[in-house]
DNA sequence: TGGTCCTGTCCGACCATGTCGTACGGCGGC
DNA sequence: GCCGCCGTACGACATGGTCGGACAGGACCA
C-alpha cells in the first residue's frame, strides 16, 4: 500500500498470527503465515522481541509478549468494572430505596451495564445491554459532558450550558426526560488516570427522586456522589 | 540499536506514550514525547492507523485501536477466570466436602489464585497467591502436563511415564507428596482456544480422597474432571 | 471580523536502512 | 550416525523510510 510503512504493515500481521495461534509458534511457521521469506520474518521478530512484543520460549518459538499486552491493560474491561463495583452498587440501591443502573459510553451511545433492582416488590424489567438516549437521560448527561475529546464549540448552544453544568456540579439530573413520571440522578465513575469511565445512577417516581420545587433531593445526590467516588476509589483513581 | 528495525521501535515507543495518557493524545504531542520530527511521527501513525492499532477521534487526535486491543485479548486474564469459576468451586467445595483451589502456571512456577475452604468448621488458611511445588502437587501435575511448549526430551525420563499418564488420564492425583497426611486430585481447565490455561484440584485428608488401595475415590476423580469441563465450557471450550 | 498561531496532513528528494539470499550450528527423527 | 529442518548470523544492495517545507483549517483574541 502506498504511503505505508511496510515493515509495520509486516510486524502488525506477524503479531496478528501470532495472537491467532493462541500459543507459541516458529519463524518458519510465521513467514510462512504472512508470505515473507524465513530471514526477513526473524529481523522484524528480532526487534519484536526487543521491545518485548512478542517473547520467546526456550525452544524459540514466539508468544505475545508482555510489552504489548501491557498497551491493552490499561483499557477497563466491563467484567472487572461490573464486579468491582457490585458491592457500591447494591448498597446504594438498598440506601436510595432506588433502581440503580452502570452505563458507559459507547460509540456515542449510552449502554447500561449494570443493573440494580429497587429493593421492593415491584416488577421490574432487568437492563442490563440496552441503550439509552445520551441527552435525556441522567447517566447519558454525565457521559457526554466529561467525554474526554470534546470540545466545546462542537456541542450545539443550546447544550453547551448544560454541559458546564453537569461538569462544575459533578452530577446530573433528569425528570422525565426519558420516562414520563420518573427521575434520574447520576454522577461520574473515575478510572486509575481520572478519566470519566462510566456513569453510576439512580432512577425512580419523579416524587421520590425530586422535592416539591422539582429539585433532586440533596441525601439522594449525596449518595450517587460518594457511591460514584467509591468505585472510582476501588478502580485506583486518587482524587 | 544496530540490528534492529527502527521503524518498529519508533512505533512501538509511539503506541506506549499513546496507551500511557489513558485517553487521545495529538500528532504535536506523541512527537514531542518520543523525540521525532512531526512528520515522521505522522507517517508511522497513518500506518499504524492503517492496521488498526490506533484509532483518530474528529479533531485527529490518537487513541489505542481495537486492532492492538483485540490481540491481547484472547489472553486470559485471571479476575475473569475466578469470576467465571466461583459458581462451580463453591459447588464443587460443597459436593465434594473439600478445600477446592484454583492454580495457573506462571514462569514455571503453581500459583492459586482462587481458594475456596473446605465445608466444615475446621480452621484453614487461604492459600491465594501462594506458590507450591510444580512436580509434587496434582495441580502441578496437570499444568505441566498440559503445558503448550513443552517437549517430551525436555523431560527427564523419570517423569515422562507420568506425564503420559496424566496426559493420557485428563487428571492427576497426589499422595502426601506436599503434605504429608493429605492428598489431592487436579483436572485441567482449557480456554477458548482448548489450550490449558489453569487446573481445579481439590484436597484433604489422605483416606478421605483416597480408597483402601490408596487410588483416588471415583466419585471425586468425576466431580473434578466434570467441574473443571463446566468452567472450561464457561471460558467458550467447546470440547 | 480579520489576523495570528498552531494544529494535522501532504508531497517529494535523498540516503540510510530494511530486505533477503547464503551459510551454519544444533536438534529431532529414523 | 546420518539426514532434514529448524532458528539464527552475516553482509550486499535496492528500495523504502525519513523528514523539511508547504499548506489548509480551526481556535482564539483584539
Amino acid at each position: 500500500m502506498p504511503g505505508s510503512v511496510q515493515s509495520l504493515e509486516r510486524a502488525a500481521a506477524i503479531l496478528q498470527v501470532v495472537a491467532g495461534s493462541g500459543g507459541t509458534l516458529g519463524v518458519t511457521d510465521i513467514a510462512a503465515a504472512v508470505g515473507l521469506p524465513k530471514t526477513t520474518a526473524h529481523s522484524l521478530l528480532r526487534t519484536l522481541l526487543g521491545v518485548r512484543f512478542v517473547e520467546q520460549d526456550r525452544e524459540g518459538r514466539y508468544a505475545l509478549g508482555p510489552g504489548l499486552l501491557r498497551l491493552g491493560a490499561g483499557h477497563l474491561d466491563v467484567n472487572e468494572l461490573r464486579s468491582r463495583a457490585s458491592n457500591w452498587t447494591d448498597a446504594l440501591a438498598s440506601r436510595s430505596g432506588h433502581a440503580v443502573r452502570l452505563a458507559i459510553l459507547e460509540r456515542e451511545q449510552v449502554r447500561v451495564v449494570h443493573h440494580v433492582f429497587r429493593p421492593d416488590d415491584s416488577a421490574q424489567v432487568l437492563d442490563v445491554g440496552s441503550v439509552l438516549p445520551a441527552d435525556r437521560t441522567a447517566l447519558g448527561k454525565v457521559l457526554l459532558a466529561f467525554a474526554p475529546h470534546r470540545s466545546v464549540r462542537g456541542t450545539v448552544d443550546a447544550r453547551r450550558a448544560d454541559v458546564a453544568a453537569v461538569r462544575a456540579r459533578g452530577w446530573a439530573a433528569e425528570d422525565g426526560g426519558h420516562e414520563a413520571g420518573t427521575a434520574g440522578l447520576a454522577a461520574p465513575v473515575r478510572g486509575s488516570t481520572g478519566l470519566v469511565v462510566a456513569a453510576l445512577g439512580i432512577s425512580g417516581p419523579a416524587e421520590s427522586v425530586l422535592d416539591r420545587q422539582h429539585q433532586p433531593r440533596p441525601l439522594l445526590v449525596s449518595m450517587v456522589v460518594e457511591s460514584a467516588q467509591a468505585i472510582s476509589r476501588e478502580l485506583g483513581w486518587h482524587g
